[in-house]
DNA sequence: CCAAACGGATAGCGTGACTATCCGTAACCG
DNA sequence: CGGTTACGGATAGTCACGCTATCCGTTTGG
């Protein structure tokens, strides 16, 4: 396969597809000149799934370069989803010690709970302090007590993603489902939740409803 | 309050609250003079609201100005939400008939099943289908058997979400609330699911797992 | 009464994700 | 064998987005 096919197959122009091979995100075809390759499908699928992560996941370049670079690593698969998803994550984070020491608590004890034994650093717990800083910051902190429940729905999901992949033969189709399982995953779960809250509230509330989530 | 205030307590810059009032992100304040203005605790809720979105949420300049817009409308809520999170769907349908009519046979079983009326032109559903078309482009079909035990959680998570604002005096609160727990609630569900996938993972393939989700 | 802050308008900036052009070479077609 | 086309690779340009900096005339407040 040359670069116009790939081009045609993936629907991608030529020149992005050159920018993703500039950037890591592709790895080069096989020279047969120095100036002529050849792709295969492995090129093809991997361009497939660079376009999914970007456009469906919202991941940045940097992010899918770091996530492809881990698959082709075979890294584990909790590192390799060490990648935020498109801004779903505070970044900065600029939430003083008191509310910082608050929101831990309340994660330990949903923690507790579940049985999860949590790792020091892990950027999801950082990320949940944030986000329960940001709820109690505007005010809706009557919100807060939903999250022990989404904790033992978590579990659940957690439950049925690994039984899909657990049974798969070989590492590589295990790495990449898990990565396209969760990053994509999050997308179909959260489509779900809006059409079951909108199925929700109809029922509560009649057919124009006040409220959905 | 002024807007030096008002900058001062939200950590926000002068120069980006005038951006944001020229948007109509956030409300002017009242005009005491030509050229002096007074804003009041709402304005500084507001600027929060706007920050969380963005930030936390991932959602545009132009969501949040939809957003706030339908809030002060008393807007439907899933109305007032069908709004992309920062890049999670798929805007361009570039999915064939075949497919898509595939896609669509899968979503009205799941629908069946939980006994859910879908709206037709229902958003939600669009970004559905071009899903579940990438899963199946990728190579990943496998995974979709997940799909149907998603719904069946997005149900119990949409009740929770539904009884946590049910309770609330005020049409305006409710709003709000479901707003903030729609938005930054997936954001919350996203991060505890990682960290359910970690301590299964962990539980399942011991301590250094070959994939998570 | 005057320095500092204000609201409002306009123009500029930095980043990220492409996209267009150019170059010299190789493949394909008759 | 000659010419058109496509190729890989490098470089520079474009566009949208989310701010950010400057300027202006007015007004506040010490």
């Amino acid at each position: 396969m040359r670069m116009a096919e790939l081009s045609a197959e993936s629907g991608v122009p030529v020149a992005t597809i050159k920018y993703y091979l500039r950037e890591g995100l592709v790895p080069s075809g096989e020279l047969t000149s120095p100036n002529q390759a050849q792709y295969q499908a492995k090129h093809l699928q991997r361009l497939k799934l660079v376009r999914a992560l970007l456009e469906v996941g919202g991941l940045s370049i940097v992010d899918v370069r770091d996530v492809v670079r881990a698959i082709d690593d075979r890294a584990p698969t909790h590192e390799l989803l060490g990648v935020a998803q498109h801004g779903l994550f505070v970044r900065k984070n600029e939430v003083d010690e008191e509310s910082r020491a608050w929101a831990r608590a309340l994660i330990d004890d949903i923690a507790a709970q579940r049985q999860w034994t949590l790792e020091e650093g892990d950027p999801y717990v950082k990320s949940l302090v944030s986000l329960l800083c940001t709820f109690r910051d505007l005010g809706h902190s009557h919100l807060l007590g939903i999250f022990p429940h989404y904790a033992e729905i978590a579990d659940a999901v957690a439950l049925v993603d690994l039984e899909a992949i657990g049974d798969l033969p070989t590492a590589e189709q295990m790495v990449e489902s898990a990565v396209v399982g969760t990053i994509l995953g999050d997308a179909v779960f959260i489509a779900l939740r809006r059409i079951a809250q909108q199925f929700a509230s109809r029922k509560m509330f009649g057919e124009d409803p006040p409220a959905a989530g």
